[in-house]
DNA sequence: AGTTTATGGTAGTATTACTATCATTTTTAA
DNA sequence: TTAAAAATGATAGTAATACTACCATAAACT
């Protein structure tokens, strides 16, 4: 049994998944699901078949498909920021600690058995396609009132807390870590998709690669190193 | 009467819209509608109404809505590619050019009276808002095996070789280039909606504030100035 | 044992994203 | 100038989507 769970924001939810069976089996399977047919082909009605239940108690747990995706997307977010504070707790050079940030936004996501019902690869994969579709809405600013964004808003600040100590006379942190954030995900999709976009190459290691660019883009820019 | 207009990919529509008067309307109307009501709310019946015409007479010019989409973006491009031309044709230092190349991508977008049906300035916002929609889709390989992202890529490229002139040695081109043009519509969208995720003032003038992001961004990677 | 609470099952609705057909108007070409 | 061709309009129809509502039953808690 799962012993640890992320607080998300309440009002991402009417009902808790991660209190009942039935909200574990929507978690995983709207999981596979996104990943194999892509947000826009999925739906209740297919994700209900799936678990053997029905539309309407999907409807229960979320208000809509939407919801839905900002709910596993800020669990992303909430599981970087947790990985983040295990790995660089310890670190008493700034230096070393925003490198860690990085490695552990470009490394590739592995299936953590610390939360049984989510397939992290998969949902890596589903950040990497869907991110920008939680916020590219006419919604937005709603969605942003009750706070659904404070999973990624929370990454951002822990990171621009750690650019501050290496170079605090830089101007741009959050826009340097909101487009790192974004940046890191989107050139996995180029990598994959549309190659001329990116310098990765698809074959060799590609998370080494998205590393050492992140690296490179965030230490030039601080003017250290 | 319009003098100049682009060659588009002819994939990206079903008959050229450029041609004909019932074509310039569904550019014009659709840029004012997906502006006002963000593309998810946009359909054909609505603009069938706009325009007094028919959903049947649009679906004759687009296979569907988000073609529609792709091909208003790939004009942006094309545009935008067309500044490039004209304001950096006459710069013979690469780094000067660079510099206008980065104003023109961040710069405030004005009404251009050479393309009379098409606001720049709505298309500016629906860029802003709706250009990830034209490839975080499962369909992406086929669309850019047609060729649809022409527009956005030879942007790209174009950036990328004046990089090459500043600094042949940079090993990222293609990530910078596709990072800071994602980015620079991105960190616009944060201005407006998501304050903290940027270090964009809403209040001042964001586009100067953009055009030093994006040119301390680009020149501390490509390690000179 | 009785009462909340959760889920299942079914039905229904407005809208969307098309496709098809045929009539009419406009354009073009002989 | 007229006949043919092409573009548009008008209308209808369909499968799927994104819900909402309602009632019955099962599980859980008190």
């Amino acid at each position: 049994m799962t012993t640890l769970s992320f607080k998300l924001n309440d009002h991402l939810y009417l009902r808790d998944p991660q209190h009942t069976q039935l909200g574990h089996k929507i978690i995983h399977s709207s999981i596979t699901l996104i990943d194999k047919l892509g947000f826009e082909q999925f739906t209740f009605k297919k994700l209900a078949l799936e678990i053997d239940s029905t539309e309407a108690s999907i409807y229960r747990y979320f208000e809509n498909k939407h919801r839905l995706l900002v709910y596993l997307i800020s669990w992303y977010w909430h599981w970087i920021e947790y990985r983040i504070e295990i790995f660089t707790s310890a670190i008493p050079d700034p230096k070393e600690k925003l490198k860690t940030c990085l490695r552990i936004i470009a490394e590739k996501k592995k299936y953590d058995p610390t939360f049984e019902f989510v397939d992290e690869e998969a949902l890596h994969r589903i950040v990497i396609s869907e991110l920008d579709k939680t916020y590219l809405t006419k919604g937005v600013d709603d969605l942003n009132k009750e706070g659904l964004f404070g999973g990624f808003k929370g990454v951002c600040q822990k990171i621009v807390k750690i650019i501050f100590e290496v170079n605090p006379s830089y101007p741009f942190a959050n826009s340097l870590v909101s487009t790192l954030l974004i940046t890191a995900h989107q050139q996995l999709f180029f990598c994959d998709h549309l190659p001329s976009l990116t310098s990765l190459k698809a074959n060799e290691d590609r998370y080494d690669g998205l590393s050492i660019f992140l690296e490179n883009l965030v230490f030039s820019s601080l003017k250290v190193n």
